[in-house]
Order: C-alpha cells, then sequence, then structure tokens
DNA sequence: GTAGTGGCTTGAACTAGATTAAGAAATTGA
DNA sequence: TCAATTTCTTAATCTAGTTCAAGCCACTAC
C-alpha cells in the first residue's frame, strides 16, 4: 500500500465499505506514476484508455479540433479524478490530452483494470456512480455558466472556483477553458 | 407491471441481470404519470426531487436564473432519463423545471425511492453508474460545442440530433437550448 | 366580425468578443 | 551575456450575435 494511495482510499471508504481484501486488491490494479510539468499522462507506446486520481499537483485535459486549436475541458487539482470518459465508453480513439501543469504524482487506473474491479467487487460500482453523478453536476452547472454568463463573469467564477490557480497556470489556457481568446482575458483582468 | 414499465425494463436488463422479485421492486417504486402538453412533471404539492423518465412523447428541462430569463438544459424523448441532478445531490430546492412539451408518459423515480432501491439491492449500482457515465459524454460534448463551434454548426448539429423536434417544439426553446436569440435563429434559417 | 394573444420574422443600431499585428516582459539556452 | 522563443499586453479593426422595435400570421375569444 503506497503512500500514495492513502488520499483515494479515505475517499473510497467514505462512499463505500470495502474490507481489506477488496481494497488491496483495488490498489493492485492502480499505476502510481511521477509527472514533470508539462508530461503526458498517457503511458508511453501504449494505447490504453485510463482514468487519473491526481494525488498532488495540477493536471488539465483538452481537446484538440480538426483545425489543430485546442479547447480546454477541466483543470484537475489533488484530489480529483479526470480521464477521458468518451474513449472510455466508445472504444474509439481518444480525442482528449491530459498534461501535468506542474509536476504531479497520479494514479491511473486502465480501463480494463476498472472492469477487473467491477466484475469482482461490485460494491465500487457504487463508488463510480457517486463520482459520475457528482461529475455531472459539475457539468450541468459548467454548461448553464457557458450560456448565460458573460466572459467576464465566467473569469470571475473561475477565480473564486480555483483560488490559486491564475499563479501557476499559463493565463492562455485559463483563456481557453473560459472559451475566450488570451486577447481577451488581457483586458478583463486589466479592468480589475 | 404496468406496460409502461417494458421500455424501462427493456434497459435495465440490458445492464444487469434483475431477478424478478428485484424487477419488481424497482417498479414498485415507479410513480406513472401522463402528462398533457405545457404541464409540470412534478408532483403537484409536493417537494420532492426525481428522476423521469421518458416512455412517449417529449418534456424539456430549463432552468431560471435570478433575472427571471430561462436557459434549455436538454431535451428528453422517448426512452431519455431526466431530472435534476443538482438538488438530488446537494438537497438544495430544485432550480430546474421540466415540463413536457408534448402529451407525454412518464415515471417519476423519486429520490427517496432511489435511495431505498440502491440500499435494497445494489446491484442497481451498476446501471445508474453506466447511466450517468453515458450522460456525462454527452455533457462533455456539449460543453466543447458551446465553446468551439458557431450559433449555425450549433444548429445543424441540432438537426442531426433530433431530427422531427423542429416540427413540435417553439422555435424559441430551441433557440435558448442553442444559446441563441430566437432573433437570431430566425436568421440562419432564412439562409438554408 | 375584430380585438386580443403568442410565435415567428425582418431590419437597423449596437456590443461583446475575435482577429490581426505589434511590442513588452519573462524564460530558456548556448 | 545576448539571442531566441514563449507569454502577456495593447490597440485598431472587424464580425457574430444581441437588442429594440415593428410587422406578420395563426389561433382563440368575445
Amino acid at each position: 500500500m503506497t503512500p500514495h494511495s492513502n488520499q483515494i482510499l479515505f475517499h473510497i471508504r467514505k462512499n463505500i465499505s470495502p474490507t481489506p481484501e477488496e481494497e488491496q486488491f483495488f490498489v493492485s490494479l492502480l499505476n502510481p506514476l511521477k509527472l514533470r510539468q508539462g508530461e503526458f499522462a498517457e503511458i508511453a507506446g501504449e494505447v490504453t484508455y485510463n482514468f487519473i486520481h491526481v494525488t498532488s499537483g495540477c493536471l488539465m485535459t483538452y481537446y484538440t479540433n480538426k483545425q489543430g486549436t485546442d479547447q480546454v475541458i477541466q483543470f484537475a487539482t489533488a484530489g480529483w479524478w479526470t480521464g477521458d470518459l468518451h474513449s472510455l465508453t466508445s472504444q474509439q480513439p481518444s480525442i482528449y490530452t491530459t498534461r501535468a501543469l506542474a509536476d504531479s504524482e497520479i494514479l491511473q487506473l486502465p480501463k480494463v483494470r476498472m472492469e477487473e474491479l467491477l466484475e469482482r467487487y461490485p460494491k465500487f460500482e457504487r463508488y463510480f456512480r457517486i463520482m459520475f453523478q457528482n461529475s455531472l453536476v459539475t457539468h450541468q452547472n459548467r454548461i448553464i455558466e457557458a450560456f448565460t454568463a458573460t466572459a467576464e463573469e465566467r473569469y470571475h467564477n473561475f477565480q473564486k472556483k480555483y483560488p490559486q490557480m491564475e499563479q501557476y497556470v499559463p493565463l492562455k489556457y485559463i483563456a481557453s477553458y473560459l472559451g475566450i481568446t488570451p486577447e481577451f482575458l488581457s483586458k478583463i483582468r486589466r479592468k480589475k
């Protein structure tokens, strides 16, 4: 049981009550990894789809469209899960990229391992059900915000939600997350 | 076992294999309801939060902000689940409203009933986990679309996704779903 | 009949935010 | 140290989409 896995076990115990055996099996499926700033969260050379639990540091997930422009989907700081649900579900090659914004420690849970886990210990279904349910609330809020708030409001909400993020994330990624150009973010920031 | 519940049981059997007893218990928790066009999907006078399965017809869920403007979050046609995840999760009063766009048949699953179900038959966790997971993919795609596509592209994507919807949903709701004004939707439609 | 009422369109004036292009500031690197 | 590259800012111009105001059409009600 790596020190890495303490944090995630804490969360799991809050939602389900796994036996030591179940916990141990779960942890054995996790692939602990240290990432340097800028590194990608995929296993080099392996085409596999992962859930990623951020133990420390900060990751961002972005989508690259046909024109080659990036759209930042989410930031994930310590304690968060991230990953490519689309390819997890559809078996299509990933359309997202996940990178470390700072030196980070992560736990990968490859798709096939997750399936093994749920097959063997269905009790974990509950954990992921709750996780997805919460994530859905976040996503719904983001959709509402995208459609109803101005860029300036979205920026201020972002500052509230991620207070320290602005200091160590390049502004262009924040602009992308907010759905605006870096130039316009500059203009908003100057105002205040 | 109402004829209503055949459709939903079909979906459930695809994902989990419930015993007749489990199925019967599940169905007993559902509250079948017929809605006339324009009616709300909540139980009158009761402050409760529901999941809603649409058996036939079409519902829409919208959010009303402080300024009193509505933002349509989603349409749900036959076979879909909808509902207010936010209040399901947070215990806050609902910020969403769900209404029938056409005469519809629905199955309500009140929050407390869902909890009973999962308590008694954890097997159903899997069903909801998969449901939320799929829903999350849809939401992620909608976020990407909101930030990267123009109003015109979003409109054409909408037409592909809901081919017959335009005929029986007032255009102003479609405009709201697309995040634009009815006037601008008019302009887009004229072009073609 | 004709006086509402709600959904849809049209057009003119306006604005939030994009684009382009340039320069300043900070990082990197030999 | 100085060039090179990347990040951030500023300002001018442009455009996708809004706002406002009016008119049209279909439907209902008296």
